[in-house]
DNA sequence: CACCTGACTTAGTAGGCGGGGG
DNA sequence: CCCCCGCCTACTAAGTCAGGTG
């Protein structure tokens, strides 16, 4: 191995540049940018220093005088490894100090009364039987709790648990899911999560406070001399197994982890965190070519956990600038890419044709590679994996994509496809392939993406979403003129991202309140469709002959029917009595609260008769067709003035009811964070006059920080 | 070279929280 | 001013892909 040679450059270069801290150095002036003295900081609460810091280390450049400078000073340096010049990744650190992992807290027991019930009679369970149980009686409301695969996986381990741990102690034998009762389980955790939602503000940023001081050891890595953030320090609690889709494991135990199953990683000299007492490390580990803080094996498939670093790190920000110059060198190869495939549509070769369709729909359609599954895993599908049926062929040459991608999202296209590519998608399916056969039965992911690597290094099939994706976003965004207001300018971006977003087919299930509330926003409009009405009735109350002057103003006074009518009139008079119920328990909370005297009923009915009054008028009008303004309404002119009003907000309420529904089924998030290099949205923003805040959160632009300090304005992707 | 393992990126969702509109 | 809804973050599942192995 060459490691040794590497790491002595790697050291000597950083040393050069940056003035790191020597490795072997218990010296404080060098621990100073580093972790001891971040605890240090921590257990003072000192907050607003660190936020000071951040701000002011932006503009200091990393020469090593002002670097002197800044450390006696006690700011943070920032390292800008985005200004150093083509590094060797393959040794990913050359000191690497960490406090280890937090684990969950042990399970405690459920107060005696809360039990979980068998043909109506209550279980004692051993307390781990009883954690188990109380995790499916955490899910009970919801849509697992019936699935009946996660019914019966959930079963299975949970009499493993039980038996492993010497039965029920009140001699109840439990032999069918059917008859166990979770509901007071789940009547106390939703009583539990209630006490907690009641807290007071106060209350709760007390507990916050206290567990981020708790937390804050675990936080913060030392590589190769610089404070770095830890993304997922926390081992991953006990639960089951909530599998994606129609997942034949969904349901089972996820088991707790305990530190003799966890692998350390760290530098050769770098202190060993102290497990938790009567326990012992499962192995410590020196491999400064991985990422890795930590690691475990879950139980589920036998796969691998790992800590690692936050999004904000250098390492991720490394890989992420990686990706997105890959990306960018695709430009250059494309073209030859894409007249190539074409060629081979035609080809003699059977390899050779699945391969140029297999480009071609991961390039046009910006499919996965699709690598195999196992019979334990949700049956989902990306390009090579693709089966007879999950495409249908129209001639002359359309062809409907439904299958299963990734999560088990579904991918639903009805598209036109180049005539060659139907005639080979055609020929793929021909007999004796039939239904669960293979479309692609001479392609797999790693033969695709070695194929990929004669055009250019590095290329593989994913490279295309990222090419594709920040492609077309650059594209939207030269659409945008640069006019309007901030929001207007956002509005364009966001349809930009949101056309990235269903090339990328970035799907997320509608909330469950979504119906709900567009329902609510379209009752809102007509309401204000029908105050419009009102308000034309009562101008012409006041002058009659206003309609002869201007009957295209008066149009629509009378297009809400009469039954529509009648039920916005109920809305509203339901709506208020909800109001004044609410406000009378709201002020009698507080009173109570306060020790003062409630209210009496008496109050609550004067209340009520208001909105009494209010359903007789609208009743009274709906009879008449006359209308009762307020007394305030008295002329023409403050009429017209509301009736603008209510124009402007009708307008405004279907603009936001109409992006809300686009919206409403696309995630903008995963490309905005994944696939549209986020120099694109920085130059946005330089370019449109945009705050940059306006598009990433916080921790994007800790994520994006690389891209937000190294672009101008005349940067493309 | 098929297969597996390990390490990394990409993905949607739950639930807390804060800001804008009634 | 209060409430509600939409945004944000934390979480962890589910992909991709390289590289080792027999």
């Amino acid at each position: 191995m060459t490691v040794s040679d590497d790491e002595d450059g790697v050291i000597l270069k950083r040393r050069k540049l940056y003035n790191v801290v020597k490795d072997e150095s218990d010296d404080e002036e060098n621990h100073i940018t580093g972790l001891k003295s971040s605890i240090v900081k921590a257990e003072e609460g000192d907050e607003e220093t660190k936020d000071a810091k951040l701000v002011n280390t932006d503009n200091d450049s990393p020469n090593s005088d002002d670097l002197e400078e800044n450390v006696s000073d006690d700011l943070e340096e920032d390292y800008k490894w985005w200004e150093e010049q083509d590094k060797d990744d393959t040794i990913k650190w050359t000191t690497l100090e960490h406090n280890g992992v937090l684990f969950p807290p042990p399970y405690e027991a459920l107060p005696s009364h809360v039990k979980l019930y068998y043909e109506g009679n209550p279980v004692d369970l051993p307390l781990e039987a009883e954690e188990v149980a109380g995790f499916f009686a955490h899910l009970l409301e919801t849509p697992h709790a019936q699935n009946p695969v996660f019914q019966k996986n959930f079963f299975e381990d949970f009499k493993h648990v039980l038996n492993d741990t010497g039965g029920t102690q009140n001699g109840i034998e439990i032999e069918s899911f059917d008859k166990m009762d979770f509901s007071a389980m789940h009547d106390y955790f939703v009583q539990l999560k209630e006490e907690k939602k009641s807290m007071t503000a106060m209350q709760k940023k007390e507990i916050r406070l206290e567990r981020e001081k708790f937390e804050e050891k675990y936080k913060f890595c030392e590589l190769d001399g610089r404070r770095e953030q830890v993304g997922n320090f926390k081992v991953e609690p006990p639960d089951l197994f909530r599998g994606r889709g129609a997942h034949p494991k969904t349901g089972k135990l996820k088991r707790r982890i305990r530190p003799e199953d966890i692998v350390l990683n760290l530098g050769e000299g770098a202190p060993i965190p102290p497990p938790p007492s009567g326990h012992q490390w499962g192995e410590i580990r020196h491999d400064n070519t991985v990422q890795w803080l930590a690691m475990w094996r879950e139980n589920i498939f036998g796969s691998f956990k790992y800590v690692r670093l936050a999004a904000n790190s250098s390492l991720k920000g490394q890989s992420d600038f990686k990706k997105f110059e890959k990306a960018r060198e695709l430009k250059n190869h494309i073209d030859r890419i894409r007249k190539e495939y074409r060629n081979n549509f035609k080809s003699k070769l059977m390899v050779e044709r699945q391969k140029a369709v297999a480009v071609y729909l991961i390039d046009v359609f910006a499919l996965r590679a699709g690598g195999e599954k196992s019979e334990e895993e949700a049956d989902t599908v990306g390009c090579c994996s693709l089966r007879y049926e999950h495409i249908t062929l129209k001639p002359p040459n359309t062809v409907i994509f439904d299958f299963l991608g990734k999560d088990s999202i579904r991918f639903y296209q009805e598209v036109q496809v180049d005539p060659k590519v139907f005639k080979n998608l055609a020929l793929f399916k021909k007999p004796p392939k039939q239904p669960g056969h293979q479309l692609f039965d001479r392609l797999d992911p790693s033969l695709l993406n070695k194929f990929l690597q004669n055009y250019m290094t590095g290329l593989t099939a994913k490279v295309f979403r990222t090419y594709n994706a920040s492609k077309t976003m650059q594209e939207q965004l030269d659409l945008i003129p640069n006019e309007g207001s901030v929001a207007e300018k956002l509005l364009k971006y966001n349809a930009a991202n949101r056309t990235v977003a269903i090339l990328c087919n970035h799907q997320r299930t509608v909330t469950a309140g979504h119906a709900k509330s567009v329902a609510k926003s379209s009752d809102r409009i007509e309401e204000f469709k029908w105050q419009k009405e009102r308000l034309k009735k009562g101008i012409l109350q006041i002058e009659p002959d206003r309609i002869k002057d201007t009957p295209d103003y008066f149009e629509d006074i009378n297009s809400i029917d009469k039954e529509i009518e009648a039920k916005i009139h109920e809305r509203i008079v339901e709506r208020e009595i909800q109001k004044y119920h609410n406000k009378f328990k709201r002020e009698n909370d507080k009173r109570k609260f306060e020790g003062e005297e409630p209210l009496p009923e008496e109050t609550l009915k004067e209340w009520l008769d208001n909105v009494k009054q209010l359903k007789q008028q609208y009743a009274e009008e709906l009879a008449t067709g006359i209308v009762q303004l307020k007394a305030s309404m008295n002329s023409v002119e403050k009429l017209e003035k509301a009736i603008e009003r209510l124009d402007q907000r009708i307008s405004t309420s279907q603009v936001q009811l109409q992006d809300r529904e686009a919206n409403s089924e696309v995630s903008l998030g995963t490309s905005k964070i994944n696939y549209i290099d986020p120099r694109l949205s920085v130059v946005f923003c330089k370019k449109y006059g945009v705050p940059i805040e306006k598009i990433f959160t916080k921790s994007l632009r800790e994520k994006f920080k690389w891209a937000i300090e190294s672009v101008d304005e005349t940067w493309r992707f």
